[in-house]
DNA sequence: ATTGTTTTACGAAAGCACTCGTACATTTCT
DNA sequence: AGAAATGTACGAGTGCTTTCGTAAAACAAT
């Protein structure tokens, strides 16, 4: 198995790749701009931390206009995925069960968030596994 | 103004955390030879992480012997759920549902897992929390 | 008592993430 | 054209984590 995930985002990068997510291709400006004004630093800070993902290959730059594109180049489901194995090894000794627990007994969910996990839970438990 | 919850470990802090909540009060030898061999470095290495380990309050040391005994500050259920809490805000947007459905889908567990984990579900939705 | 072992303390180096200032190029405005 | 704005590139500083070497203190053994 070679390494599919270019590299675990740092948080700060992590709340870059979000927006681009949600924005879908933009600029620095673009991103800098709808950062929350409690984690935007200065553009160039941003801009820097956006070349370096460049170079780690987390987003793609279309370099084709003055103002660079950038993309997201790592799927958000993926990237996400990506991070909950980390945890679950890191802290849960590999157990979704315990971090499951966890994690609904910490922030409950509402009705309607209980019964789709509730569904998850019965297609889970007939399809045997996957 | 004081720290009230220490900061939340590194990933090399939490492994000598895990060490401390399974064994209990340990020297820094016991710990540092209870390590995995591909996480253990140089005795100093472990000795100087646990020295900073109790300076931050994540773990309390007993210097009455010349081997002092280290303890673990803070409570594994309290750090695994600030380390659960840090992904939901970082990553899903303080969704545990999203969080759960992603780690279910990922690492099916056990049927005795999942049947735990219905049993919650039932005392979550039957009213608020124990 | 001298020698060797175990332990703590200290400092330094390497690596990385983040931050910003400055320089330089390109575009826009007047 | 000249000035202002906008953009990228680059270098450097800061702070933190991890790693280790070395020294000194405490203890053990001969």
């Amino acid at each position: 198995m070679t390494r599919k995930h270019p590299q675990h985002p740092t948080d700060a990068q992590l709340v870059i790749l979000s927006l681009l997510w949600a924005l879908g291709p933009s600029t620095v400006r673009q991103v800098h701009e709808a950062l929350p004004p409690e984690q935007r630093r200065g553009y160039t800070t941003t801009l820097k931390l956006m070349q370096i993902m460049a170079e780690q290959g987390l987003v793609a730059r279309d370099e084709s206009n003055r103002s660079h594109v950038y993309t997201a180049a790592v799927g958000e489901e993926e990237t996400k995925t990506h991070l909950v194995d980390e945890l679950l090894d890191k802290a849960f000794g590999g157990s979704a069960a315990e971090l499951v627990l966890r994690a609904l007994s910490d922030r409950p969910a509402s009705p309607e968030e209980l019964a789709e996990i509730r569904e998850m839970l019965d297609d889970l438990e007939r399809g045997g596994n996957r």
